[in-house]
DNA sequence: CGGGGAGTTGAATGCAGTCAACAAATGTGG
DNA sequence: CCACATTTGTTGACTGCATTCAACTCCCCG
């Protein structure tokens, strides 16, 4: 882990910014909000950013790098909550308790800007806005989750794993621009498991499915999807919507 | 369904308002806070407080009864979310996107207070601790909501139900501090099916099975838990954990 | 008293888990 | 640069939990 406090990049000009929180900012409103950020953290795949119990000082936006959100369960397993991607917004508690319910972990090196928690109480006096810009992320995630829940508790494994796969390459497509048909993609298949409630084996096997049918192609770390469409069907969800959902 | 706008009960001696938005705030801030509030609205049951694509104009806080949070899924079939007792904070929406991703039943007549979504913005830009009592709302909802993930994702049907039955005992007998043994639960076996994403039949037998080992009596929409720590090891769940996150 | 929703029961089916072994890919140190 | 270890992915046989479908009972409400 290793910090970094001087030159930092500005958020004016941040490829991610449009889906971060400051995207939700008007640019004249960025100047003060900007005084949020203290530093940034890169951390090397593999490391914590932080772990379940731990108080939250930081909240964090993903600048660069995959992270996995987590529970460790009581059986050894561990439930997945989410994968975190660049734009993402961590880790910010408010309220009176800033016990952290569940671990991160970076699953690519990461790169993190870190606002201490403290500062938000000044800045959003001086700045409603802000507290108005944190509240539609949090509505994005809750939707995301509401959809999450849906394609977990009642469809089937290929469903599942064909809703996860379209929801990830969405987003990572409209995060990076390039024209080459594959986008990074640094989860195993057991980490696929783990946050749909399904073995490795068994997405092992819907993964070759997927794969005869033509619907993906994944292999080192890579994934294309053909045909967005094709897959949505499998996932059993409308593709404008998760385009939305996923695309904002 | 019914307005009332006139002898509105008092903010500061409601019943609920220590496990509602309010009770977050210090008592010399509720003068300015209720100015958000504009009536009450009364629901029969049966009735939907709102429908998945409205937009959204005014928040709530449930006074009484309880409310099934749902999306209707293509099938024909629809998930729920979560259920919705007195305290629950509703509909809150503040970014540009007001369009909602799910409805809302009512269970039991309900009682709402409604708070106009406009009126947030000042009420906020003059009491930023509103803001920050809205998070507090928002936190607990999540983190309660990622055990629900867990529940559903990686137990088996006894321990969903138990986990579910057990979540809404505790939650009802901090609210309703009658010395009765049993609490008022309204819900039927298919709304616990398509909650978890289990079939009402299942749903059943798990029921039955509960009841011979004397964890649960269920009968005319009331619940008694006789030993709830016992009902905690078959829900797979630690009873101190889930009691700080029902009981807040 | 009759109708409808909710709950109950049984038999057959099928999706996903378990266990065990192996193959391929990745990473590490000599 | 190769040898070895570890992680990740793949395959097959067997098991078991939850679904499906169909029939039936109970209870509440008009």
């Amino acid at each position: 882990m290793k910090s970094i406090t001087q030159n930092l990049p500005k958020c004016q000009d941040c490829a991610v910014r449009k889906s971060a929180l400051f995207g939700e900012l008007e640019t004249d409103h960025l100047n003060k909000a900007r005084e949020l950020r203290s530093h940034q953290i890169v951390i090397p795949a593999g490391e914590h950013l932080y772990h379940e119990g731990d108080e939250s000082d930081k909240a964090f936006t993903i600048y660069s790098g995959w992270v996995s959100l987590f529970k460790n369960l009581e059986d050894g397993n561990r439930q997945i909550l989410r994968f975190a991607l660049p734009g993402d917004f961590l880790c910010y508690k408010m309220g009176k308790n800033k016990t952290l319910d569940h671990s991160a972990i970076a699953l690519s090196e990461v790169t993190l800007c870190a606002f201490p928690i403290d500062r938000f109480h000044t800045v959003i006096s001086e700045l409603p806005e802000l507290a108005f810009a944190i509240s539609a992320m949090t509505e994005l995630v809750t939707e995301r989750c509401h959809t999450v829940l849906t394609s977990i508790a009642s469809h089937t494994a290929e469903a599942k794993v064909a809703y996860l796969l379209l929801s990830l390459y969405l987003r990572e497509r409209v995060l990076n621009k390039t024209e080459e048909k594959c986008v990074q993609f640094p989860i195993t298949q057991e980490d696929i498991g783990d946050a749909l409630g399904l073995t490795s084996i068994h997405v092992n096997r819907v993964f070759q499915s997927l794969r005869k049918q033509g619907l993906i192609e994944c292999k080192s770390k890579c994934l294309w999807v053909p045909d967005k469409a094709k897959l949505a069907v499998v996932a059993k969800v409308s593709l404008p919507e998760l385009e939305r959902l996923m695309c904002k």
